[in-house]
DNA sequence: ACCTGAACACCGTTCAAGT
DNA sequence: ACCTGAACACCGTTCAAGT
Protein backbone atom coordinates (compact mmCIF):
# COMPACT_ATOMS: atom_id res chain seq x y z
CA UNK A 1 0.00 0.00 0.00
CA UNK A 2 1.26 3.10 -0.86
CA UNK A 3 0.80 5.58 1.94
CA UNK A 4 -2.23 7.49 3.63
CA UNK A 5 -1.62 10.45 2.10
CA UNK A 6 -4.46 11.30 0.27
CA UNK A 7 -7.03 9.51 2.75
CA UNK A 8 -5.80 11.95 5.52
CA UNK A 9 -7.12 14.94 3.61
CA UNK A 10 -10.26 16.57 5.47
CA UNK A 11 -12.97 14.64 3.07
CA UNK A 12 -11.41 13.46 0.05
CA UNK A 13 -8.57 13.13 -1.96
CA UNK A 14 -9.74 15.11 -4.64
CA UNK A 15 -13.03 17.13 -3.85
CA UNK A 16 -13.05 19.44 -6.93
CA UNK A 17 -12.60 16.26 -9.17
CA UNK A 18 -15.41 14.80 -6.87
CA UNK A 19 -17.90 17.33 -7.92
CA UNK A 20 -17.56 17.52 -11.45
CA UNK A 21 -18.22 13.78 -11.48
CA UNK A 22 -21.14 14.55 -9.36
CA UNK A 23 -22.25 16.89 -11.04
CA UNK A 24 -21.99 15.13 -14.00
CA UNK A 25 -23.59 11.91 -12.64
CA UNK A 26 -26.72 14.23 -11.31
CA UNK A 27 -27.03 15.96 -14.74
CA UNK A 28 -27.15 12.24 -16.23
CA UNK A 29 -30.06 11.93 -14.17
CA UNK A 30 -31.99 14.76 -13.55
CA UNK A 31 -32.52 17.31 -15.99
CA UNK A 32 -29.98 20.33 -16.72
CA UNK A 33 -31.68 22.88 -14.86
CA UNK A 34 -33.15 21.19 -12.08
CA UNK A 35 -29.39 20.50 -10.76
CA UNK A 36 -28.23 22.39 -7.77
CA UNK A 37 -24.96 23.19 -6.33
CA UNK A 38 -26.12 22.14 -2.95
CA UNK A 39 -27.06 19.12 -4.44
CA UNK A 40 -23.71 17.60 -5.92
CA UNK A 41 -22.13 19.09 -2.65
CA UNK A 42 -25.02 16.84 -0.95
CA UNK A 43 -24.36 14.13 -2.54
CA UNK A 44 -20.33 14.66 -2.28
CA UNK A 45 -21.02 14.28 1.56
CA UNK A 46 -19.58 17.78 2.13
CA UNK A 47 -21.27 21.30 2.89
CA UNK A 48 -22.79 23.25 -0.09
CA UNK A 49 -20.26 25.93 0.83
CA UNK A 50 -16.99 23.81 0.13
CA UNK A 51 -17.03 23.70 -3.64
CA UNK A 52 -16.48 27.38 -3.31
CA UNK A 53 -12.99 26.31 -2.65
CA UNK A 54 -12.94 25.26 -6.21
CA UNK A 55 -14.73 26.89 -8.13
CA UNK A 56 -15.49 30.53 -8.48
CA UNK A 57 -19.30 30.04 -8.76
CA UNK A 58 -22.08 27.59 -10.12
CA UNK A 59 -21.26 28.58 -14.11
CA UNK A 60 -17.75 27.60 -13.51
CA UNK A 61 -18.55 24.08 -12.53
CA UNK A 62 -20.59 23.64 -15.21
CA UNK A 63 -18.01 25.22 -17.95
CA UNK A 64 -15.68 22.18 -16.75
CA UNK A 65 -18.39 19.83 -17.19
CA UNK A 66 -19.01 21.26 -20.46
CA UNK A 67 -15.37 20.81 -21.08
CA UNK A 68 -15.18 17.39 -20.27
CA UNK A 69 -18.42 16.67 -22.50
CA UNK A 70 -16.44 18.39 -25.33
CA UNK A 71 -13.47 16.18 -25.00
CA UNK A 72 -15.11 13.00 -25.08
CA UNK A 73 -17.11 14.16 -27.97
CA UNK A 74 -13.89 15.05 -29.53
CA UNK A 75 -12.63 11.73 -28.78
CA UNK A 76 -15.77 9.97 -30.02
CA UNK A 77 -15.64 11.64 -33.44
CA UNK A 78 -11.48 10.63 -33.73
CA UNK A 79 -12.48 7.07 -32.94
CA UNK A 80 -15.01 7.07 -36.04
CA UNK A 81 -12.37 8.12 -38.79
CA UNK A 82 -9.72 5.41 -37.25
CA UNK A 83 -12.37 3.00 -38.09
CA UNK A 84 -12.91 4.58 -41.16
CA UNK A 85 -9.43 5.61 -43.04
CA UNK A 86 -10.64 3.60 -46.30
CA UNK A 87 -12.59 6.77 -47.43
CA UNK A 88 -13.60 10.44 -47.19
CA UNK A 89 -17.88 9.94 -47.36
CA UNK A 90 -17.46 6.97 -45.54
CA UNK A 91 -15.34 9.27 -42.70
CA UNK A 92 -17.64 11.80 -42.90
CA UNK A 93 -21.23 9.46 -42.54
CA UNK A 94 -19.55 7.70 -39.80
CA UNK A 95 -17.90 10.83 -37.62
CA UNK A 96 -21.59 12.42 -38.34
CA UNK A 97 -22.99 8.95 -36.87
CA UNK A 98 -20.62 8.84 -33.46
CA UNK A 99 -21.42 12.83 -33.07
CA UNK A 100 -25.51 12.19 -32.99
CA UNK A 101 -25.05 9.15 -30.80
CA UNK A 102 -22.86 10.55 -28.69
CA UNK A 103 -25.47 13.44 -27.86
CA UNK A 104 -28.49 11.31 -27.71
CA UNK A 105 -26.86 9.44 -25.45
CA UNK A 106 -25.87 12.25 -23.10
CA UNK A 107 -28.56 14.44 -23.74
CA UNK A 108 -28.43 16.99 -20.65
CA UNK A 109 -24.51 16.77 -20.67
CA UNK A 110 -24.71 18.15 -24.32
CA UNK A 111 -26.79 20.67 -23.43
CA UNK A 112 -24.69 22.24 -20.80
CA UNK A 113 -22.17 22.06 -23.41
CA UNK A 114 -23.84 24.14 -25.67
CA UNK A 115 -25.49 26.05 -22.91
CA UNK A 116 -23.03 28.27 -21.64
CA UNK A 117 -23.14 32.02 -21.61
CA UNK A 118 -20.16 32.29 -23.75
CA UNK A 119 -20.50 36.37 -23.72
CA UNK A 120 -17.37 37.11 -21.88
CA UNK A 121 -15.11 34.96 -23.87
CA UNK A 122 -12.04 35.60 -20.91
CA UNK A 123 -14.28 32.51 -18.52
CA UNK A 124 -14.52 29.59 -20.16
CA UNK A 125 -11.57 29.66 -22.38
CA UNK A 126 -10.50 26.33 -21.60
CA UNK A 127 -14.50 24.51 -22.79
CA UNK A 128 -14.26 26.97 -25.79
CA UNK A 129 -10.74 25.74 -27.03
CA UNK A 130 -12.00 21.85 -26.18
CA UNK A 131 -15.06 22.62 -28.11
CA UNK A 132 -12.83 23.77 -31.30
CA UNK A 133 -10.59 21.20 -30.62
CA UNK A 134 -14.03 18.76 -31.77
CA UNK A 135 -14.60 21.20 -34.60
CA UNK A 136 -11.10 20.89 -35.58
CA UNK A 137 -12.06 17.16 -36.03
CA UNK A 138 -14.53 17.93 -38.88
CA UNK A 139 -12.10 20.52 -39.99
CA UNK A 140 -9.67 17.76 -40.84
CA UNK A 141 -12.39 15.51 -42.98
CA UNK A 142 -13.12 18.32 -45.26
CA UNK A 143 -9.45 19.70 -46.07
CA UNK A 144 -8.33 16.06 -46.26
CA UNK A 145 -11.37 14.94 -48.78
CA UNK A 146 -10.54 18.05 -50.36
CA UNK A 147 -6.65 16.98 -50.99
CA UNK A 148 -8.23 13.33 -52.18
CA UNK A 149 -10.21 14.66 -54.35
CA UNK A 150 -13.74 13.68 -52.68
CA UNK A 151 -15.23 17.17 -51.50
CA UNK A 152 -15.27 20.41 -53.80
CA UNK A 153 -13.31 23.53 -52.91
CA UNK A 154 -13.86 25.67 -50.21
CA UNK A 155 -12.45 26.99 -47.34
CA UNK A 156 -12.60 24.14 -45.09
CA UNK A 157 -13.00 26.19 -41.59
CA UNK A 158 -16.38 26.90 -43.50
CA UNK A 159 -16.84 23.42 -45.13
CA UNK A 160 -17.14 22.37 -41.90
CA UNK A 161 -19.44 25.07 -40.05
CA UNK A 162 -22.22 23.55 -42.64
CA UNK A 163 -21.13 20.22 -41.09
CA UNK A 164 -21.28 20.97 -37.95
CA UNK A 165 -24.40 23.27 -37.86
CA UNK A 166 -26.39 20.62 -39.33
CA UNK A 167 -25.39 17.79 -37.02
CA UNK A 168 -25.76 19.97 -33.91
CA UNK A 169 -29.37 20.98 -35.11
CA UNK A 170 -30.55 17.72 -35.85
CA UNK A 171 -29.14 16.89 -32.41
CA UNK A 172 -31.35 19.79 -30.99
CA UNK A 173 -34.20 18.99 -32.38
CA UNK A 174 -34.01 15.57 -31.35
CA UNK A 175 -33.52 16.31 -27.91
CA UNK A 176 -36.00 18.45 -27.70
CA UNK A 177 -38.65 16.04 -29.66
CA UNK A 178 -39.01 18.31 -32.46
CA UNK A 179 -37.99 15.22 -34.93
CA UNK A 180 -39.03 11.81 -33.58
CA UNK A 181 -36.33 9.15 -34.68
CA UNK A 182 -39.01 6.41 -35.18
CA UNK A 183 -39.65 8.52 -37.77
CA UNK A 184 -36.87 7.68 -40.11
CA UNK A 185 -36.11 4.01 -38.70
CA UNK A 186 -33.56 4.44 -36.59
CA UNK A 187 -30.81 7.14 -35.73
CA UNK A 188 -28.22 5.30 -37.95
CA UNK A 189 -30.73 5.80 -41.04
CA UNK A 190 -31.17 9.27 -40.37
CA UNK A 191 -27.74 10.75 -39.66
CA UNK A 192 -27.26 8.79 -43.45
CA UNK A 193 -29.93 10.41 -44.85
CA UNK A 194 -29.10 13.59 -43.74
CA UNK A 195 -25.24 13.05 -44.86
CA UNK A 196 -26.57 11.59 -48.33
CA UNK A 197 -28.60 14.86 -48.82
CA UNK A 198 -25.57 17.20 -47.78
CA UNK A 199 -22.86 15.38 -49.84
CA UNK A 200 -25.50 15.06 -53.30
CA UNK A 201 -26.93 18.64 -52.87
CA UNK A 202 -30.86 19.22 -53.04
CA UNK A 203 -30.76 20.45 -56.09
CA UNK A 204 -31.65 18.72 -59.05
CA UNK A 205 -28.59 17.98 -60.86
CA UNK A 206 -28.81 18.97 -64.20
CA UNK B 1 -65.44 56.64 -25.57
CA UNK B 2 -66.72 53.06 -25.61
CA UNK B 3 -67.00 52.02 -21.54
CA UNK B 4 -65.12 51.40 -18.11
CA UNK B 5 -65.88 48.14 -18.82
CA UNK B 6 -61.87 46.94 -18.77
CA UNK B 7 -60.47 49.53 -16.53
CA UNK B 8 -63.03 48.27 -13.83
CA UNK B 9 -61.48 45.09 -13.21
CA UNK B 10 -59.05 44.11 -10.48
CA UNK B 11 -55.92 45.64 -11.73
CA UNK B 12 -55.53 44.82 -14.85
CA UNK B 13 -57.91 44.47 -18.33
CA UNK B 14 -55.92 41.74 -19.04
CA UNK B 15 -53.67 40.36 -17.25
CA UNK B 16 -52.82 37.11 -18.42
CA UNK B 17 -52.16 38.94 -21.37
CA UNK B 18 -50.01 41.33 -19.44
CA UNK B 19 -47.71 38.95 -17.81
CA UNK B 20 -46.79 37.36 -21.43
CA UNK B 21 -46.17 40.82 -22.72
CA UNK B 22 -44.20 41.28 -19.76
CA UNK B 23 -42.09 38.14 -19.83
CA UNK B 24 -41.20 38.48 -23.31
CA UNK B 25 -39.80 41.91 -22.69
CA UNK B 26 -38.12 40.36 -19.69
CA UNK B 27 -36.71 37.71 -22.08
CA UNK B 28 -35.53 40.09 -24.68
CA UNK B 29 -33.46 42.25 -21.82
CA UNK B 30 -32.21 39.66 -19.51
CA UNK B 31 -30.72 36.40 -19.47
CA UNK B 32 -33.61 32.98 -20.52
CA UNK B 33 -32.85 31.76 -17.22
CA UNK B 34 -32.44 34.65 -15.24
CA UNK B 35 -35.99 35.65 -15.57
CA UNK B 36 -38.22 34.69 -12.65
CA UNK B 37 -41.83 34.74 -12.48
CA UNK B 38 -41.84 36.86 -8.90
CA UNK B 39 -40.43 39.57 -11.80
CA UNK B 40 -43.25 39.18 -14.50
CA UNK B 41 -45.75 39.71 -11.41
CA UNK B 42 -43.53 42.91 -10.01
CA UNK B 43 -43.38 44.62 -13.00
CA UNK B 44 -46.86 43.85 -14.16
CA UNK B 45 -47.83 45.73 -10.96
CA UNK B 46 -48.97 42.87 -9.37
CA UNK B 47 -48.52 40.24 -6.07
CA UNK B 48 -45.82 37.08 -6.94
CA UNK B 49 -49.01 34.69 -6.51
CA UNK B 50 -51.75 36.45 -8.81
CA UNK B 51 -50.07 34.45 -12.09
CA UNK B 52 -51.32 31.31 -10.80
CA UNK B 53 -54.98 32.57 -11.50
CA UNK B 54 -53.84 32.00 -15.04
CA UNK B 55 -50.91 29.87 -15.79
CA UNK B 56 -50.53 26.12 -13.86
CA UNK B 57 -47.08 27.16 -13.11
CA UNK B 58 -43.90 29.08 -14.93
CA UNK B 59 -43.53 26.27 -17.48
CA UNK B 60 -46.67 26.65 -18.76
CA UNK B 61 -46.21 30.79 -18.95
CA UNK B 62 -43.48 30.19 -21.02
CA UNK B 63 -44.53 27.55 -23.19
CA UNK B 64 -47.41 30.30 -24.32
CA UNK B 65 -44.08 32.67 -24.44
CA UNK B 66 -42.19 30.44 -26.78
CA UNK B 67 -45.70 29.87 -28.94
CA UNK B 68 -46.02 33.76 -29.56
CA UNK B 69 -42.38 32.94 -31.06
CA UNK B 70 -43.06 29.98 -33.27
CA UNK B 71 -45.91 32.53 -34.41
CA UNK B 72 -43.84 35.12 -35.41
CA UNK B 73 -41.13 32.98 -36.81
CA UNK B 74 -43.75 31.29 -38.91
CA UNK B 75 -45.12 34.72 -40.24
CA UNK B 76 -41.18 35.84 -41.01
CA UNK B 77 -40.74 32.63 -43.11
CA UNK B 78 -44.23 33.64 -44.81
CA UNK B 79 -43.40 37.55 -45.35
CA UNK B 80 -40.15 36.10 -46.80
CA UNK B 81 -41.25 33.62 -49.58
CA UNK B 82 -44.15 36.05 -50.42
CA UNK B 83 -41.57 38.46 -51.59
CA UNK B 84 -39.87 35.88 -53.48
CA UNK B 85 -42.43 33.76 -55.73
CA UNK B 86 -40.71 33.80 -58.88
CA UNK B 87 -38.07 30.80 -58.00
CA UNK B 88 -37.95 27.96 -55.10
CA UNK B 89 -34.14 28.37 -55.33
CA UNK B 90 -34.37 32.12 -54.36
CA UNK B 91 -37.17 31.02 -51.81
CA UNK B 92 -35.55 28.63 -49.82
CA UNK B 93 -32.28 31.41 -49.64
CA UNK B 94 -35.18 34.15 -48.19
CA UNK B 95 -36.53 31.65 -46.04
CA UNK B 96 -33.36 30.78 -44.50
CA UNK B 97 -32.56 34.07 -43.70
CA UNK B 98 -35.21 34.89 -43.05
CA UNK B 99 -34.58 32.36 -39.72
CA UNK B 100 -31.68 33.25 -38.71
CA UNK B 101 -32.50 36.83 -38.73
CA UNK B 102 -35.61 36.56 -36.62
CA UNK B 103 -33.54 34.21 -34.34
CA UNK B 104 -30.61 36.72 -34.14
CA UNK B 105 -32.50 39.16 -33.24
CA UNK B 106 -34.45 37.52 -30.54
CA UNK B 107 -32.35 35.10 -29.32
CA UNK B 108 -33.43 35.01 -26.02
CA UNK B 109 -36.68 34.21 -26.87
CA UNK B 110 -35.13 31.99 -29.45
CA UNK B 111 -33.79 29.77 -26.70
CA UNK B 112 -37.25 30.09 -24.94
CA UNK B 113 -38.99 28.37 -27.96
CA UNK B 114 -36.58 24.85 -28.09
CA UNK B 115 -35.91 25.18 -24.09
CA UNK B 116 -38.71 23.67 -23.44
CA UNK B 117 -39.36 20.14 -21.98
CA UNK B 118 -41.39 18.61 -24.94
CA UNK B 119 -41.41 15.17 -22.75
CA UNK B 120 -44.83 14.98 -21.83
CA UNK B 121 -46.63 15.96 -25.29
CA UNK B 122 -50.46 16.30 -23.37
CA UNK B 123 -48.69 19.77 -22.28
CA UNK B 124 -47.74 22.33 -24.89
CA UNK B 125 -49.82 20.79 -27.22
CA UNK B 126 -49.94 24.33 -28.49
CA UNK B 127 -47.00 25.30 -28.96
CA UNK B 128 -45.90 22.33 -30.25
CA UNK B 129 -48.50 23.11 -33.00
CA UNK B 130 -47.32 25.77 -33.77
CA UNK B 131 -43.83 25.50 -33.94
CA UNK B 132 -44.85 22.56 -36.78
CA UNK B 133 -46.38 25.27 -38.56
CA UNK B 134 -43.60 26.89 -39.15
CA UNK B 135 -41.52 23.75 -39.93
CA UNK B 136 -44.56 23.21 -42.73
CA UNK B 137 -43.53 26.71 -44.51
CA UNK B 138 -40.64 25.08 -45.26
CA UNK B 139 -41.86 21.72 -46.13
CA UNK B 140 -44.22 24.10 -48.83
CA UNK B 141 -40.88 25.70 -50.36
CA UNK B 142 -39.78 21.58 -50.55
CA UNK B 143 -42.70 20.09 -52.21
CA UNK B 144 -43.46 22.76 -54.69
CA UNK B 145 -39.69 22.91 -55.61
CA UNK B 146 -40.17 19.68 -56.53
CA UNK B 147 -43.16 20.12 -58.36
CA UNK B 148 -41.55 22.78 -60.39
CA UNK B 149 -38.53 21.01 -60.51
CA UNK B 150 -36.25 22.56 -58.64
CA UNK B 151 -35.47 20.09 -56.12
CA UNK B 152 -34.85 16.42 -56.01
CA UNK B 153 -36.75 13.87 -55.38
CA UNK B 154 -37.52 12.72 -51.62
CA UNK B 155 -40.42 12.75 -49.21
CA UNK B 156 -40.65 16.75 -48.44
CA UNK B 157 -41.02 16.09 -44.86
CA UNK B 158 -37.74 14.45 -44.53
CA UNK B 159 -36.23 17.00 -46.87
CA UNK B 160 -37.36 20.10 -44.96
CA UNK B 161 -35.63 18.09 -41.77
CA UNK B 162 -32.27 18.55 -43.50
CA UNK B 163 -33.38 22.46 -43.95
CA UNK B 164 -34.48 22.73 -40.79
CA UNK B 165 -31.02 21.27 -39.10
CA UNK B 166 -28.98 23.52 -41.05
CA UNK B 167 -31.08 26.15 -40.02
CA UNK B 168 -31.33 25.46 -36.43
CA UNK B 169 -27.68 24.54 -36.01
CA UNK B 170 -26.26 27.62 -37.26
CA UNK B 171 -28.71 29.49 -35.26
CA UNK B 172 -27.67 28.12 -31.92
CA UNK B 173 -24.01 27.67 -32.87
CA UNK B 174 -24.38 31.82 -33.25
CA UNK B 175 -25.90 32.53 -30.88
CA UNK B 176 -23.91 30.31 -28.31
CA UNK B 177 -20.88 32.21 -29.91
CA UNK B 178 -19.27 29.19 -31.08
CA UNK B 179 -19.71 30.66 -34.94
CA UNK B 180 -19.21 34.41 -34.86
CA UNK B 181 -20.95 35.82 -38.07
CA UNK B 182 -18.18 38.68 -38.75
CA UNK B 183 -15.71 35.25 -40.01
CA UNK B 184 -18.33 35.83 -42.83
CA UNK B 185 -18.68 39.16 -43.55
CA UNK B 186 -22.37 39.11 -42.37
CA UNK B 187 -25.55 36.76 -41.72
CA UNK B 188 -26.93 37.42 -45.07
CA UNK B 189 -23.88 36.19 -46.84
CA UNK B 190 -23.53 33.49 -44.62
CA UNK B 191 -26.81 31.81 -44.77
CA UNK B 192 -26.58 32.21 -48.59
CA UNK B 193 -23.07 30.23 -48.52
CA UNK B 194 -24.99 27.49 -46.54
CA UNK B 195 -27.79 27.75 -48.72
CA UNK B 196 -25.61 26.70 -51.61
CA UNK B 197 -23.86 24.00 -50.19
CA UNK B 198 -27.15 22.62 -49.27
CA UNK B 199 -28.46 22.98 -52.59
CA UNK B 200 -25.29 21.81 -54.57
CA UNK B 201 -23.90 19.20 -51.94
CA UNK B 202 -20.17 19.29 -50.74
CA UNK B 203 -19.38 16.17 -52.76
CA UNK B 204 -17.46 17.15 -56.16
CA UNK B 205 -19.53 16.62 -59.18
CA UNK B 206 -18.41 14.07 -60.87
C1' DA C 1 -5.08 24.94 3.17
C1' DC C 2 -9.57 23.26 3.48
C1' DC C 3 -14.03 23.02 5.32
C1' DT C 4 -18.33 24.48 8.25
C1' DG C 5 -22.59 27.21 9.95
C1' DA C 6 -25.14 31.01 10.10
C1' DA C 7 -26.90 34.56 7.38
C1' DC C 8 -28.80 37.21 3.25
C1' DA C 9 -31.46 37.90 -0.56
C1' DC C 10 -33.64 35.62 -3.62
C1' DC C 11 -36.75 31.61 -5.85
C1' DG C 12 -41.43 28.55 -7.12
C1' DT C 13 -45.51 27.04 -5.16
C1' DT C 14 -49.45 26.46 -1.86
C1' DC C 15 -53.24 27.93 0.82
C1' DA C 16 -56.26 30.37 3.75
C1' DA C 17 -58.17 34.71 3.56
C1' DG C 18 -59.87 38.99 1.66
C1' DT C 19 -63.01 41.98 -1.93
C1' DA D 1 -63.87 35.58 -10.08
C1' DC D 2 -59.66 37.57 -9.03
C1' DC D 3 -56.11 38.94 -6.08
C1' DT D 4 -53.17 39.20 -1.53
C1' DG D 5 -49.98 37.78 2.50
C1' DA D 6 -47.93 34.61 5.10
C1' DA D 7 -45.61 30.39 4.91
C1' DC D 8 -42.63 26.41 3.21
C1' DA D 9 -38.90 24.37 1.18
C1' DC D 10 -35.66 25.31 -1.63
C1' DC D 11 -31.67 28.19 -4.13
C1' DG D 12 -26.63 30.78 -4.91
C1' DT D 13 -23.33 33.29 -2.54
C1' DT D 14 -20.71 35.55 1.31
C1' DC D 15 -18.18 35.64 5.49
C1' DA D 16 -16.54 34.92 10.01
C1' DA D 17 -15.02 31.07 12.32
C1' DG D 18 -13.11 26.52 13.12
C1' DT D 19 -9.17 22.52 12.44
Amino acid sequence: VKSVSKKSSYHHGDLRQALIDGAIALIAEHNVDSISLREVARQAGVSHTAPYRHFADKEALLAVVAEEGFMGLAQALRHSIALNSSNSFSQLEACGIAYVEYAIAHPSHYRVMFGIHRGKSDRFLESHRVSKEAFGVLETIISEGQTAGAFRSGIPHQLAWVVWSLMHGLVMLLIDKQISIEEMGNEVGLVKFMTQCLLKGLAVVQ
